[in-house]
DNA sequence: GAGCACTGC
């Protein structure tokens, strides 16, 4: 019986014929997996392998290295569930690990699938997939050291810009969420893959939703393919059901205790009405009273924290004046996303030394939400929670999102509290009061494919051959309206067609790792003899310097860092002022991003040549790299890279592909001075930081930003004739309501028939176009009292 | 004459 259940079993063919049956010479001596039958392994079969002097994947002997480590393996939680993962593993298709941080779950499940599974004797490989890059560097270089091979031979990474994996050896790989994605793009059911394990999926970010939509749709067809789906303990309920393939099978859970401290929880008595003063308060409370152990404070945003490390440094240094031994002394790290990796790294830096035997120094980070997830800072003791972060909100009266400072989730407060419980018990002080947290906290955050622009999003799903839509098994659907309308942006750059099918100019956006509308900008652009210009342009709005995920609604736009970097001061700004002055060019601001790079480029030599210039090398850096990966999908399509030497016909061209591009972000100058974007009617302005010396009648415009007051930013001129010329139908006048916009644009439309019949009698349906919003004409009327 | 939560391809 059990051979011939032996002989059915489809992964014995892949096997090396010695493995199939028994041998009478003991070739585990040799080979210590002989024996192994895929997804069969039991706990104690890989145990023992593990504790051998040879590495079964390399067949070399184990370093000295390999046991010591082995050892602090032995003690992490997960360690101790071996039997019962591959037990689980081996009967299911799908299965979910649910564990706090710490559990170790990251490093060793991977490796156990990699004992059951036994990729390698199969040519198959096991994704590990994250959220976040350094995440997966750092993973793999662990999981690679534990396992005693070299990174990128056996066990490697691919993230963006960076592919660390022997494609002919490689049998675990830890991989960023897009970079799954963008494989499956090509691969839609993922082939090369035995299993693929989804980890942080409680983090809820687009790519694992998206993934998680994908995967649950292979496993269906591919019934070889195992899914293992990890989280942190919280709502796993919702995922057990959603994974359920069959309504009569529960999916089955691992649940692994975490290895964090208890952290006692302080609330206020009342609620505070300045979290900011609050915050410094309690942070020099615990300086004064607390025993030793470093704070961690979280606040909103850069000048927040800039501000908050001054005051508490100033606070200390007044105390220490006037009781000297009062207090010890303090560092106040501040850490947010856009400071260099090296500051950073400061947070790492130990506590200052207390001054002759007066009372222990102290270390406090002072941070944004990304000491919530992102980095993790050892040796925190002390957690101050304000509960408060910046969050996209999407305002429906204007149509925009932008950064709001709003309360957190209870999951997010839950999560900032373990923060200090990971090097020995802790404390989390709250700034707000218990009855706050349990009456108006939101349970968890939304997830962002709710929050989020679908353009991309659903470019790719098509790409990959999900056709409907709107009847996909997402984890939670967006609203059908956002994917109706990313739809409607894509039909406008023709990526896909009338009936929602992807063109073969669709599919090639997709190849693009760039927003539809960059990536139309980029497919164009050689028809207008400057695709090199585009190349740099689109690197330079594709990467942090400026967002552009405005697409499709215009309904969007918060902030985004700045390519120039405008240090406090007065004299400072000055520089930066006029080094500006020095780079722009007059005729768009996209001409500007242009020059920028060409001058950094030519100035690579010069390693102070972007500081000189008030530039963040960082993010020109990035650009570099964009536009390397970018000119790289352009050859494999035989884009043709060119330019045309007489500069004012090429400035020209560049905004005539920037329309086409851009279609649906053009702006019209009315007369009474205010802008009005084309899509919906909205009344803007042009942003201070824009370097145009004249208002244009038409502007192409790269964001819409919500301050002060709405602004258009990144602007550059365009003419009436090239809308109509490239913008086809979707400057048809019959759509757009009665206006000084489609007075200028039937104007143009005449001079190009050369007749003055009007554009919209050519057609026979009346202007239907309604759309205008409720607030199209409150903005308007606010905008002209302001004048 | 203004202002940047966090990720990812």
């Amino acid at each position: 019986m059990a051979s011939s259940k032996l002989q059915n079993n489809p992964y014995l063919s892949h096997l090396p014929p010695h493995q199939k049956g028994a041998s009478r010479s003991n070739p585990s001596a040799k080979d210590p997996l002989y024996g192994f039958i895929p997804r069969r392994v039991k706990g104690n079969q890989a145990r023992k392998v593990m504790e051998r002097d040879l590495n079964p994947f390399t067949k070399q002997p184990y370093s000295g290295r390999y046991k010591a480590l082995l050892n602090s393996r032995k003690e992490l939680p997960v360690f101790g569930r071996m039997d019962e993962f591959f037990k689980i593993f081996n009967e299911n298709q799908i299965m979910i690990v649910v564990g706090e941080t710490g559990a170790g779950k990251s490093t060793q499940i991977p490796q156990f699938v990699a004992f059951s599974d036994l990729p390698h004797t199969r040519r198959k490989m096991v994704a590990c997939v994250q959220p976040r890059r350094l995440a997966a560097m750092s993973l793999a270089t662990r999981v690679a050291d534990e396992m005693d091979v070299h990174l990128g031979e056996h066990v490697g990474y691919s993230i963006r810009f960076e592919e660390m994996i022997d494609p002919d050896t490689t049998f675990l790989k830890y991989m960023t969420g897009g970079m799954l994605l963008r494989e499956a793009q090509n691969d839609p059911t993922l082939e090369r893959y035995s299993t693929i394990i989804l980890d942080e999926v409680h983090e809820r970010s687009l790519d694992t939703d998206i993934l998680m939509g994908i995967l649950k749709g292979i496993a269906k067809k591919r019934k070889d393919l195992k899914i293992i789906v990890m989280s942190a303990t919280m709502n796993v309920t919702k995922f057990r059901k959603y994974f359920n393939l069959r309504s009569d099978e529960q999916v089955s859970l691992l649940k692994v205790p975490g290895r964090t401290h208890p952290v006692e929880v302080f609330y206020t008595q009342e609620p505070e009405p300045d979290y900011l003063e609050a915050a410094i308060r309690t942070t020099m409370m615990i300086h004064r009273s607390e025993a030793p152990g470093d704070i961690l404070l979280f606040l909103t945003g850069e000048q927040e924290i800039e501000d908050a490390c001054r005051k508490i440094k100033l606070e200390v240094k007044d105390a220490i004046k006037q009781h000297p031994g009062s207090v010890g002394p303090i560092v106040c790290i501040p850490l947010y996303s856009s400071l260099s990796p090296q500051k950073q790294q400061s947070i790492f830096d130990s506590p200052p030394v207390a001054i002759k035997g007066g009372p222990s120094g102290r270390k406090v980070v002072v941070a944004t939400n990304i000491a919530e997830t992102s980095i993790t800072i050892d040796g925190i003791v002390y957690v101050v929670d304000p509960g408060v972060s910046k969050q996209k909100v999407y305002n429906p009266q204007i149509r925009v999102e932008s950064l709001v400072v709003s309360s957190i989730s209870k999951a997010s407060a839950q999560q900032r509290a373990g923060r200090a419980g990971r090097l020995r018990p802790g404390k989390c002080f709250r700034l707000y009061t218990e009855r706050e947290f349990h009456r108006e906290m939101e349970e968890y955050d939304h997830p962002e494919i709710l929050r989020s622009n679908l353009s991309t999003t659903v470019l790719t799903l098509l790409k990959i051959g999900i056709k409907d839509l709107v009847t996909f098994d997402f984890v939670d659907p967006p609203a059908p309206e956002l994917l109706l309308r990313a739809l409607k942006l894509l039909n406008y750059l023709a990526a896909v067609d009338d009936d929602g099918n992807l063109t073969p100019l669709g599919a090639m956006m997709a190849e693009f790792p760039v927003e539809p509308q960059l990536a139309k900008l980029l497919i164009v652009s050689p028809k207008f003899r400057c695709s090199n210009e585009i190349l740099t342009i689109t690197a330079m709005m594709s990467g942090r310097l400026t967002s552009n995920d405005s697409a499709t609604t215009s309904l969007l736009i918060s902030s985004a860092p700045n390519i120039w970097i405008c240090p406090p001061g007065a004299r400072q700004r000055q520089g930066a002022d006029a080094a500006k002055k020095h780079l722009a060019v007059h005729d768009g601001d996209h001409l500007t991003l242009l020059e920028v790079y060409n001058q950094y480029y030519l100035n690579l030599h010069d390693k102070n040549w972007a500081w000189n210039n008030y530039l963040s090398a960082q993010s020109l850096k990035e650009a570099e790299m964009i536009r390397k990966q970018l000119k790289g999908v352009m050859e494999r399509f035989y884009i043709e890279l060119n330019s045309l030497s007489d500069e004012k016909k090429l400035f020209t061209n560049v905004r005539q592909a920037l329309v086409c591009g851009f279609l649906m972000q053009i702006a019209h100058k009315e007369k009474d001075g205010n802008y009005l974007t084309l899509k919906d009617n909205q009344v803007v302005a042009l942003h201070p930081s824009c370097d145009l010396i004249t208002q244009p009648e038409w502007v192409v415009y790269n964001e819409f930003v919500l301050s002060s007051r709405p602004y258009i930013r990144t602007v550059s001129e365009v003419k009436a004739e090239w809308l109509i010329e490239f913008g086809g139908k979707y400057f048809d006048l019959v759509s757009f309501p009665d206006g000084e916009t489609k007075s200028a644009l039937q104007r143009a439309w005449n001079k190009r028939m050369g007749t003055t019949e009007s554009a919209s009698d050519r057609t026979s349906k009346p202007s239907k176009r309604k759309d205008k919003g409720p607030s199209g004409g409150i903005q308007k009327k606010k905008a002209n009292r302001r004048r």
